[in-house]
DNA sequence: CTGAAAGCGCTTACAG
DNA sequence: CTGAAAGCGCTTACAG
């Protein structure tokens, strides 16, 4: 039994227009107030959200476009989005794009036609495609995890966490470095973390590092570190992502070598799981739910044209843990 | 810049009708369907959603809700499902409920209002409210998870599994057992991998098994597991969740154990993070992204009222790794 | 095959 | 503070 706003106003004895405006929160007398209440209450009526978006020609929902569901790094991000906008009583889309960039861009239209208020953007890479996109659907879009000099963005502090891990490592007494690292086509994960890292170590001359360039998934970052481990010429190996370190762990357990006994190792990110395992893994904690609720607070800003700064940088920390050892 | 129907039947030189009539599908002459097409092509025009829906009542949306975001179940199953729904044209709609029964219940009634073609229920339990809600909105719903007498069920065949599980221990030899499990409120997890353990063990009188109960999360499964480890007395604990086993992995090392050598652990899930460490975790493997499939399959074929099976049980199997040993 | 008209359930000036 | 009317962009009988 599904009720209009012109059954509420019927009931109510009213006009459909003062209905909506009760609905809207506008002035409404005291006693016409009471008598629209009581007929919602008793009808138990919402409205039809189509209607309603019909006319204002807008939603509140916000389209977040995610690379990928399976990540520690994107469901704490999607969790924090969804929080936040939830109190502010905007709804959250998320579409998954199975890492494939051209999804990616065709999302980013499809959500425009669907009136979303805004989107909002796991960024990996950002491309003139994406840019072209973006200036066309004239909605706000915003970047999580990607800095763009044109659009809104919220990103962790991926140079000075590599920083830090960089002279965390020297602190501990490595001299011989291996840096797992992945391609330079993701700035924030394979150039920030990397040049961050180059900065801790540049005035020193004893210093001994070489980088290495691996892919985001466990087995391929396990395949590299059988490598890299074979030789042994390292005290540690630094790795761009945890799940790297991940990777690095079970290549060490196949080859019968000890963490952090024979070999060190740190990973960013600061997953859940590099805490569960042993041995506990040190690593750059970024805080993702935290820049999803940012984000998203940035967001409803935009939408509502109010001024947000362009980029905003969440904080980091260093969590030391058993798979460093001091040499 | 944005184009109406009556655009493109205005560009065209025929009716609005006509325009709506091709673009449904419906009978339009070869010469109409040409200039149809054209005015469509040069504009770049596609139809308003909300308008739309609003006539039609209905979307090419299926509601998911889910407890939480960040579980490997919960996102394998919803990349399986959003997966399927792409690839037949259906958007997924994901609403988390930060498992909260309230919020459970509310997105149900919530994404009916939102005219959702369907609801696909990531379930725990399934209370009375569900029920009443489940009737009231009078869309398709389908339950991943748990089964139920009156509602479409893809489940996971907890109870083989269990008893899988219960004949592996006993074939490795343990007599001494732990059984680590969680309230029996979830059906699934648990009653059913219990009783199909039970049912493993119920012939042989040599057996010395206890069963205790904890809660889904690590730390609470680590509290657990640090008494059950104090006493020494079980040379295996089967835990009810992977995430349990872990907990257990956990205060095993804090108490300075050896698994397996000073104790055994399984679990329940095959969750990535199983294969990930060291030792791995030897477990019942369930399909979270083929059920999120068959769920899907099956919701568009409830939605398009063709029959569909009241319940779905999807397979398992064992996967053996290092955290068992030989008796 | 095609078109005119009514209607989906709301919101929004406008008038009072 | 309140109401009548027009309109948002579609779809759907109905007639031709």
């Amino acid at each position: 039994m599904i009720r209009t706003i012109a059954d509420i106003a019927k009931i109510a004895g009213v006009a459909k227009s003062t209905v909506s405006r009760y609905l809207n929160g506008g002035s409404v007398g005291e006693a016409t107030k009471k008598k629209i209440e009581k007929a919602i209450q008793d009808t138990g009526y919402t409205p039809n959200p189509f209607a309603q978006s019909l006319k204002a020609k807008k939603t509140n929902i916000i389209g977040t476009i995610v690379p990928r569901l399976d990540s520690y790094a994107s469901s704490q991000t999607l969790i924090g989005i969804d929080e936040q906008l939830k109190e502010w009583n905007y709804q959250m889309l998320i579409s998954n794009t199975s890492q494939d960039l051209d999804r990616e861009i065709e999302s980013i239209y499809s959500l425009a036609k669907q009136k979303m208020a805004g989107i909002i953007l796991l960024a990996t890479v950002i491309t003139d495609r994406h840019l072209k996109a973006i200036s066309e659907i004239h909605i706000p879009v915003l970047l999580i995890g990607q800095e763009h000099e044109e659009i809104h963005s919220v990103i962790h502090d991926d140079y000075h966490a590599g920083l830090a891990i960089g002279k965390y490592v020297l602190e501990k007494g490595h001299r011989k470095i291996a840096f797992l690292g992945v391609t330079e086509q993701d700035i924030a994960v394979g150039v920030k973390r990397k040049t961050g890292f180059q900065k801790a170590l540049e005035a020193r001359d004893d210093i001994d590092v070489s980088y290495f360039e691996t892919e985001f998934n466990i087995p391929a970052a396990q395949a590299a570190a059988m490598k890299l481990l074979d030789s042994r010429e390292h005290s540690i190996i630094v790795c761009a992502t945890d799940n790297i370190a991940i990777g690095v762990l079970k290549a060490a357990y196949k080859q019968g070598l000890s963490i952090p006994r024979d070999v060190s190792v740190t990973g960013f990110g600061g997953y859940d799981v590099t805490e569960a395992i042993h041995p506990g893994i040190t690593t750059a904690k970024f805080h993702y739910k935290e820049a999803g609720k940012k984000a998203a607070i940035n967001m409803v800003e935009l939408i509502q044209e109010r001024p947000v700064e362009k980029l905003t940088t969440m904080n980091f920390e260093i969590i030391k843990r058993e798979s460093v050892d001091t040499v």
